[in-house]
DNA sequence: TCCATTATGGCAAACGTTTGCCAAATCTGT
DNA sequence: ACAGATTTGGCAAACGTTTGCCATAATGGA
């Protein structure tokens, strides 16, 4: 059984056998075969029946390109994160393609690396193609993504613009319940490891930080900006022990777990000399050493979410969706040290 | 600033401007402007220049999919994984992209969850989309992989099928190393923690550690299949225990990082009672407790070979490509236990 | 048996590009 | 100034579908 009669290479030597070929063989024009497979009630059983039978027979295969160049639409949806290494967008995505599967459609997914022009580049190329865009953590500038959502239905997870649909995490509760537990273990200085400035969760988080902290009477330093990496950890390590503060509130969890291995390698004890939090709750948060206190969100139905909005186009005005998070306290924050 | 003139809906209402539209405003014909924008060489200055200020001003963007129509090509990749959520993908993918962004190609990822049913849907639905396809760790049969091979061009990533172009972890000389250091450490009961019964990976692992054992004169049992996961893990790791071996070779690092959080729970001393190894040294197998002892795998190295490969369709006859891999020893293993 | 419905299938246009081919215009060398 | 070569831009077909519209065939009621 090697390959069967070549078809006709056509110019791209690529696409199989076409309504065309299918018409010709059941004797019958190309729009009843069309109708055959696509509205079955609007031919007659019998001939229905052989255009299909002929249809399987010869393997025709429906060219999706094509069909959306009529109807516009490829019934395929665009997922852009800013690092799909990370695992916090795992629920994310998970989310989505839940709910794209759900709707029929086509989930695509797309690493931008955390950098704009790499996410512009995306968008140009996938732009044209899908029928609508999740955005994760975009770091385009307003401008360009209303000009996108012109063009195409688009929604922003946690960012926030005037005039597009969005789903964010409750940022500023789950700093506030992060602030409200160390405080609550005798914490009085607190250093604040950021991440990348052009972030809209960093802008976030740091404010609710501020916020929180002059509310409650501690004192709160902002070190950085580092990488929201295990590398970029390590050095937020160093900075963060250096600042004299008792608590280490991580950008991220990647952050965060860094910085536990940095300072598990210069022996520094966690919690009984510095205690470390995170945001997000990502795989190894559990199993790192020690385990890390985080917040965590619901990113499975952010996912939902986001896709849910994106599909329930007829909205009124943008919808805009809070989602709660809570507290995962774990064993690398405890008490202050007395000293101080 | 609100939207501009709402451009002509047609009947998606999402096209924005056509070559048409930039030809009528520029006074020249439809395939001048495609001409002006394509090949430049092909149009004179005075004439590309407006076409082009035109072109700008009015904000075209391609349609691609009107494009690929003609083409028959999309410039788009296609990357098939069991599980995106496995961190072992990773290096995959950004070698992948990497490469594909060189080539001037856009990469979609999608997830099949090792699941034969959801990958053969997103075949059926990418199919007719992408230019060429990466499958990771396919689980489909051969004739589903030679039927679709005979449409797309497709690569396969650690999974052999003779006819096809792939690129493979030496799982032999993963496994061999591994046993090497577990006999090197005394250790002379194996148990090998099996992973999906359907994957051409497990076949290959468990076909080495039989072959190895039997010629280094060790016992190995094969116990599972466990679900190639943290949870699987921790139902793979009483098992282990209850075989009486000293030494668990794990599927891969997610199962095994799910076993040493088990015993850890259980208050099993590792390496002090038993030994654990994994495989594909993912995101974490570093920082668990204790690190894990695991095979290392160049898998970046693998996703720009498996695009290189995909994109080099001239090929005389399927390419193969085995990539190297090699021991991390950290302490998840030790000298096995003295008694027995 | 005849008229009025309804069911069925075909024709052709359309979607937004690219591209082969040709005619007109411009240039070159004498 | 003229023949030939080259450049420039337009026409129209093509890619594989979907779909509005029309003609014919089949069906129903009287």
């Amino acid at each position: 059984m090697t390959s069967p009669t070549p078809r006709s290479p056509g110019r791209a030597g690529l696409q199989n056998v076409t309504l065309h070929d299918v018409a010709r063989e059941a004797g019958v024009a190309v729009s009843t075969v069309s109708r055959a497979l696509t509205q079955p009630d609007r031919i007659s059983p019998a001939t229905r029946a052989r255009v299909q039978e002929v249809a399987r027979r010869l393997g025709y295969r429906p060219n999706r390109i094509a069909r959306a160049v009529v109807s516009g639409r490829t019934q395929m949806l665009a997922v852009l994160v800013p690092d799909i290494t990370n695992p916090h967008h795992f629920g994310l995505i998970r989310g989505a393609e839940e709910r794209a599967r759900a709707a029929d459609r086509t989930l695509v997914l797309g690493d931008t690396r955390g950098d704009p022009g790499l996410e512009a580049d995306h968008l140009d190329r996938l732009g044209s193609v899908v029928d609508g865009i999740v955005l994760a953590s975009s770091r385009l500038p307003d401008a360009d993504l209303l000009e996108l959502a012109r063009r195409r239905p688009v929604v922003l997870h946690n960012r926030e613009l005037p005039g597009l649909p969005g789903v964010v995490t409750d940022f500023d509760d789950g700093i506030r319940q992060t602030l409200a537990h160390l405080v609550a273990l005798g914490h009085r200085r607190v250093a604040y490891l950021s991440g990348p400035r052009r972030s809209w969760s960093e802008g976030r988080r740091w404010a609710a930080l501020t916020a929180g902290a002059t509310q409650a009477g501690v004192t709160v330093q902002r070190l950085g900006p580092f990488a929201p990496t295990l590398d970029g950890g390590r050095a937020a390590a160093d900075a963060g022990l250096a600042s004299g503060a008792t608590a280490l509130v991580g950008y991220n969890d990647l952050l965060a777990i860094g910085v536990l291995r940095r300072l598990e390698e210069c022996g520094v004890p966690v919690p009984g000399t510095v205690s470390v939090t995170g945001f997000d709750d990502i795989f190894g948060a559990d199993f790192c050493h020690p385990p890390l206190t985080t917040v965590t969100a619901p990113t499975e139905e952010a996912g939902r979410a986001l896709v849910d909005v994106l599909l329930d186009d007829r909205s009124p005005d943008p919808e805009r969706i809070v989602l709660p998070v809570r507290l995962q306290v774990r064993q690398s924050t405890g008490p202050a040290p007395p000293t101080s």
